[in-house]
DNA sequence: GAAACGTGGCT
DNA sequence: TAGCCAAGTTT
């Protein structure tokens, strides 16, 4: 059954109890718990790792995290994507310090209520860190239903169909454990491609196996292509070669993250202009980077001054760098070629 | 329901 | 290389 499959082939993750002390009654740190659920959101494993381990070592409990600054937070999050995880992360350690008493609610449905939690992260917290039953259905979990009863509806319309067939295996003993087996068994066993079936515990079970249909589903709604965008980022440059770089706003692409002024990505560059008057120049220098719904290319365009009339920040490139987005970072390792062949990440 | 929202690794 | 994919949530 999988609950031994997961005794025996757990994963080793930082932030988990592994099987045997999860068997002895030991709980995971609801913190812990959740701060790596909302990394783990569209986010591999490998990615992060040393970002949970930064976080945690700065700031070990909620209560910490909800006394840092929202600039500091931001740094230590960037390069990790998807920044709206990292303000609603700020803003649910407020809210469990302020309306909460220091402490995550216990419960499915008071954790929804919560900024940035959702009904996989409400779920996934109610059952790991704290025992009780709960449905949890992530992109492995839907991949295991879909071919373990061989659901052939693509997603997303699959869904509802594919989380009711979870809530029928979702056991009243050791919930938490068998929410992450099936996670596990998704990442490791019943893999997107090339599912390795033979070592799959349930695969007496699996309809998709016997129908062998199991490397085509879940089937897919054909995704939508990305347009291409083009824009241009300013780099202003002082005498002491520092760079300006402004706060993003709160909502919207990148929000919250520092970044060189830019104007607004479109399919022409007609309308761009720079943020402030100065001797600009195009530097002929180009970045290409691909978020999740369009491609972009930056041109670069640099100026030597130091203009007045400017609300932003003067850093120095080395201390800037950890704290920009990767696509910011690719600006300015365009114009500012790193020293190291890697400079690992200093944000704070 | 659909679109917005990042990034890096793998094929 | 171009596309797919990863422990989703919000609007």
């Amino acid at each position: 059954m999988l609950l031994d499959w997961y005794d025996a082939h757990a994963r080793d993750l930082p932030w988990r109890v592994p099987p045997d002390r999860s068997r002895a009654g030991e709980r995971a740190d609801p913190y812990r718990v959740w701060l790596s659920e909302i990394m783990l959101q569209q986010t591999t494993v490998a990615a992060v790792r040393p970002y949970f381990e930064r976080f945690t070592t700065r700031w070990p409990a909620v209560d910490d995290l909800a006394g840092a600054a929202d600039e500091d937070v931001m740094a230590a999050w960037a390069g990790l994507g998807y920044y709206a995880r990292a303000r609603n992360l700020l803003k649910c350690a407020r809210a469990v310090v302020q309306d909460h008493d220091d402490r995550f609610p216990d419960s499915e449905a008071a954790l929804l209520g919560l900024p940035g939690i959702g009904p996989y992260t409400a779920a996934a917290i109610a059952s790991i860190a704290f025992g009780r039953r709960a449905v949890v259905v992530d992109g492995n979990v839907e991949r295991v239903m879909a071919r373990f009863g061989a659901v052939e509806t693509p997603l997303p319309a699959a869904k509802p169909e594919l989380k009711a067939l979870a809530a029928k295996f979702t056991p009243d003993d050791r919930p938490g454990d068998h929410a992450q087996a099936l996670m596990d068994l998704g990442a490791t066993v019943c893999t997107p491609k090339s599912p390795a079936c033979g070592a799959c515990p349930v695969q007496s079970g699996c309809k998709a196996r016997a129908a062998g249909l199991a490397a085509d589903l879940p089937r897919k709604s054909p995704k939508a292509r990305k347009p291409e965008r083009v824009g241009i980022a300013y780099v202003l440059r002082d005498p002491q070669g520092r760079i300006y770089l402004e706060r993003r706003a709160e909502k919207g692409l990148l929000g919250g993250m520092l970044g060189f002024p830019t104007g607004d990505w479109s399919d022409n560059l007609a309308d761009d202009s720079p943020p402030v008057r100065a001797r600009w120049r195009d530097s002929k220098l180009t970045v290409r980077h691909v978020f999740t719904h369009f491609a972009l290319t930056l041109h670069i365009h640099v100026a030597d001054a130091a203009p007045e009339g400017l609300n932003g920040q003067w850093l120095a490139p080395g201390a800037a760098r950890g704290a920009l987005p990767t696509v910011m970072r690719k600006v300015l390792d365009a114009v500012e070629p790193p020293r190291e062949p890697e400079a690992p990440h200093t944000a704070g």
